[in-house]
DNA sequence: CCAAGCACCTGACGGC
DNA sequence: TGCCGTCAGGTGCTTG
């Protein structure tokens, strides 16, 4: 499901459509395993006010104006959409009904996503945020290139890992290990510090470029307002496995690394 | 610190 | 048509 770049177009969208709207009923539908906070939902986030809403690392969150924090975890399929009123389906989690009679829908038909609450001035003390590293797009590339040059991981692992960095996930990490030419096996310390430098610089691209484009859509990913992305159209190796490489033509070769199929060009991407 | 494996859960797709 | 295996934008936990 979203990585950075589809959290942030959804965050992007709510902030324009629900700041200044307020949530009048909350209706939970199927809460299975939402959170260990679900009951408390209802009465946290009744009557409140949308203060604002941003991203993350890949958590979407909600600032309202009676001191609390909505945050969503999107997980694979997640979605969290502002729409007209309709009917539940069997994916929808929650409804939130707004003052203004519209929808905003959490729904995941995989069920790994969560919705929690958090007093806002403790959002800082939730573990997930503690262990998260920093944001890609507000770090310089040489900071993030320190910060793996001694680890012995594979790169590709440590680009997954979110206390190195969040937000990358399976498809933003093979498409930026394309673009710096570097091997998703390759370990981080015997990378030189040109070669990091260089995919943190390209991480950045592909994630703006990502976002300029509303994100990508593979199967179950769609904005704020319903809408599919366009980036899956520029993939220059994820889901490629078999194609010929759009830079030397070699057939792109696919191997599990950290667990995660991961797509690459033989030629152009070195230990 | 690192790797690998499994778990969570549902649906889509391909092969026989 | 049906059954079975495999795979999927993520993360957490356990074991070695």
């Amino acid at each position: 499901m979203p990585e950075l770049p589809e959290v942030e177009v959804i965050a992007r969208g709510l902030d324009a459509s629900l700041r200044g709207r307020t949530l009048e009923r909350v209706e939970p539908l199927s809460m299975t395993r939402l959170s260990e906070a679900e009951n408390l939902l209802t009465t946290r986030v009744t009557s409140a006010g949308v203060r604002k809403v941003y991203r993350r690392a890949k958590v979407l969150l909600i600032q309202l104006d009676n001191g609390v924090t909505m945050a969503f975890h999107l997980k694979m399929t997640g979605r969290v959409v502002h729409g007209s009123s309709r009917q539940p389906d069997s994916h929808d989690r929650v409804f939130f009904h707004l003052d203004d009679g519209s929808l905003l829908s959490f729904s995941d038909m995989r069920k790994f996503g969560y919705v929690r609450t958090f007093a806002t001035d403790e959002l800082e003390e939730w573990d997930f945020l503690k262990r998260c590293g920093p944001e890609p797009l507000e770090t310089p590339p040489e900071d993030l290139a320190q910060r793996i040059a001694h680890r012995k991981g594979r790169i590709k692992a440590l680009l997954l890992d979110q206390s190195v960095v969040v937000g990358v996930g399976n498809i933003y990490a093979d498409e930026s290990l394309f673009r710096a030419g570097i091997h998703p096996e390759a370990r981080a310390h015997t990378l030189s510090k040109q070669q990091r430098v260089t995919l943190f610089t390209e991480l950045q691209a592909v994630l703006r470029q990502a976002i300029s484009e509303n994100g990508s859509s593979i199967r179950d990913y769609v904005n704020a307002s319903g809408d599919a992305g366009a980036f899956q159209n520029s993939f220059h190796v994820y889901g490629k496995k078999g194609a010929a490489c759009t830079r030397c033509s070699t057939i792109l070769q696919a191997r599990k690394v950290a667990g995660r199929t991961s797509t690459f060009c033989p030629n152009c991407q070195v230990k």
